[in-house]
DNA sequence: AGATTATCACCTAGGTGCGAACCT
DNA sequence: AGGTTCGCACCTAGGTGATAATCT
């Protein structure tokens, strides 16, 4: 009757619920420039405009060569946004109502680092990447309609509520765009 | 209308289409003895009883501290055996009708090494093992009834075929079982 | 004849915005 | 009043064995 269980880790009684959502649009970058043999792990953090820093995302292919990193897009979308501060299972945190900006950080790889362990990113054989562009507002509830709009629009888990009739004007502001940052919730 | 695409590597045109499985039961280990601060791979491949080897597949979660590798039980439940000897997305090929059996490795972490690169695993730094109880046969069509009832009341994706009344037999044979190697296909 | 592939209904697993309920 | 949480219907994505069709 019961399944077989594999879990990593038994699961703590969770607190409150909170929010937990992935970023859409998620951040997606393209690599050009990385010794094709060395080892590299590529890693989003998401700050504040003004101060601190904050819990660290390592991309799923960490760590890869410089040759295939640059031989594709490499896209977070499985990254995940929290806004509960007891979370301790690889979520970035964030308070609702700031502002933030995500960051790429390229990292050779240093067998002394368990990126899964540190609290903070290493400092050096790092490059660390941010556009303004990619500033964004977390919120529990949408404030704007166009932006609602966009997402279920664009984000294929929002289909349910796509309007079958006119999707041209999203089509209009991105169709074109070879941004690989994209607006993020900007109210 | 169309959504943003956020694939890691343009796919190649699908030959034959083969098949294309989890291995369920799963491989499970439990392991003592790292070091826990230091950097490991988890790795299983799967080898004839008689001859040579196979591709392999790295754990998800590689590389790892020895201490976070320690306080769980490890599950590759996410691999995946192919017939598709034309494949190359990181499945474990295998002939149908052959007999095999997983090897788990455990392994050092070495920069100068990129495991979804290389074709064969390093020698050094890596401790290897398996257990005779875990030998199976691949087959494309279940040749055991036993076999078809054990997958179906174990397994949650075939839940769709459970009967509703009598799943004592299966609890009997794997209810008080402390091994984490489960039998696997055995006609 | 026996093995393999293709398709299917039926699941698990989990990502959406919505709207009501709940805080504070 | 305004921010947050919860449950929901509705999706995507993908893992099952059964069955029929196909291959060799």
């Amino acid at each position: 009757m019961d399944n077989i269980p594999c879990h990593s880790s038994s699961s703590p009684p969770a607190l409150a619920q909170a929010i937990l959502r992935r970023m859409f649009p998620s951040v997606r970058v393209k690599v050009k420039g990385l010794d094709p043999r060395k080892q590299y792990y590529m890693v989003v953090d998401v700050v504040p405009v003004d101060s601190k820093r904050y819990k660290f995302y390592v991309h799923p292919d960490s760590p890869c060569s410089g040759e295939t990193w640059m031989r594709q897009i490499i896209c977070f979308d499985r990254m995940k946004l929290t806004n509960n501060e007891m979370d301790d299972k690889g979520y970035i945190i964030l308070q609702s109502m700031h502002k933030y900006k995500p960051r790429v950080h390229v990292m050779e790889q240093d067998s002394s680092v368990d990126l899964s362990q540190i609290q903070s990113l290493p400092t050096e054989r790092v490059k660390t990447f941010s556009f303004k562009e990619t500033e964004f507002t977390t919120v529990t509830a949408y404030q704007n309609q166009q932006i609602t709009k966009l997402k279920i629009d664009r984000n294929p888990f929002a289909k349910g509520f796509r309007d079958p009739g006119r999707n041209r004007f999203v089509q209009l502001i991105f169709g074109n765009s070879n941004l690989l940052f994209y607006l993020l919730l900007k109210d």
